[in-house]
DNA sequence: CAAGCTATACTTAGCGA
DNA sequence: GTCGCTAAGTATAGCTT
């Protein structure tokens, strides 16, 4: 039946081509496999048809096998992940400097509140009352600054107001006119008192104390 | 020679095996080749032994056909990248989330230090100078229990030297017992006295003042 | 170790079902 | 497409060099 030996060139036939395609893959397979046992070996085949459909054999792990073939061949696949291991351990490395920090901020204000006092040292607690005492100036001179701004204003207004009610516009005018000027003038000595409703404006909060003693009776 | 078929199975013999793995290995890249011809198809065939060393076989572009094959074969690489992709956005994201905190947490100790106030309303300024005065409570009672320790450890250490020298050890030890005397009995009214140098004690944070006024007359 | 030899075992082309 | 068959061709185990 076989006339002479084949030559290793393509099978023109197709039906010719796919069954030796068949049978020779299957071949291959079975010599792969005998490899792999016979010799103690990792053996891997990958056959692509012309029609794209894939068949593949491996003696283990296919990727495994793919991915050592890579390293080995070149080092492009592992140096890659080389560089994204170093990236994300640079970015746990900042995580920890961060958290690092938040923890001496946190620690920082709680300190300026008062709290976890316990472990400092009397200079640390000098350090503290001063940052402290110097902060209130800067709050209370703010808030002073913001309530001279809302006199001002309340001012103009008044002057508004009068000038409305000198041109006489009638009786409901000049009660609110009045009604606000005693107001603006309730505020010049009163401390904490409870808003008066004036609109959105709250003209309570200067403030003025007296401490005197040593600190522990001070509370 | 060749007495009967071989049995598939590893072949105990060292010489043996590595001569047969040569052998069958060049068999096997044979094979392949001739697929890959005769059936137009493409063949790689990737070979590891037992030492670790890499042999192989592509019919054409090696790294080509192993990304297609891994493509084919599952997702497996894809999704693996894309879980660290995931894994790389989640630290990112945590790392915004952490930067935002500290900036809270700054902005925090800032308006504590009375720094940044232009931003404020009149309920924030409240806010803060209200925590402030609290957190200067806080300190200034934790100095003052200090100083009270210090006061007591002092006292104690006068006593013991009293004691020293009513047992009359001599001219230089009374001098010593009546400075550190001097030193405990003057603090009690001193206000932010010089250190007054006795040994590593410092009895000069007894704060006591007046402030009245407005606010923006108290700087 | 590698290379060559050779009897045998294995593979497979061509064909038919 | 697959399977089985068979003879020709091929691969290789065990050996020697």
């Amino acid at each position: 039946m076989v006339r002479g030996k084949i030559e290793i060139k393509r099978i023109e036939n197709l039906t010719s081509r796919q069954v030796t395609f068949s049978k020779r893959r299957k071949g291959l397979f079975k010599k792969a496999h005998e490899l792999s046992v016979l010799c103690d070996a990792q053996v891997a085949a990958i056959v692509f048809s012309k029609n794209g459909k894939l068949y593949d054999f491996a003696s283990s792990n296919m990727q495994k096998m793919i991915e050592r073939c890579e390293i080995q061949r070149n080092e492009y696949t592992g140096a890659e992940n080389l560089q994204k291991q170093q990236y994300v351990q640079e970015l746990k490395n900042e995580m920890v400097i961060m958290m690092d920090k938040i923890e001496l901020l946190q620690l920082h204000s709680r300190k300026l509140m008062g709290q976890d006092l316990d472990s400092c040292s009397v200079e640390e607690l000098n350090e503290i009352s001063t940052k402290i005492e110097k902060s209130l100036t800067n709050v209370r001179s703010r808030k002073a600054k913001l309530n001279e701004y809302k006199i001002e204003k309340l001012k103009a207004e008044i002057a508004k107001e009068k000038e409305v009610f000198n041109e006489g516009s009638g009786l409901r005018q000049m009660f609110e006119a009045q009604s606000l000027w005693m107001q603006s003038r309730s505020m010049k000595s009163e401390k904490s008192a409870p808003s008066c409703g004036c609109g959105n404006m709250n003209i309570s909060d200067v403030e003025t104390d007296l401490s005197i003693g040593l600190p522990e009776n001070r509370v």
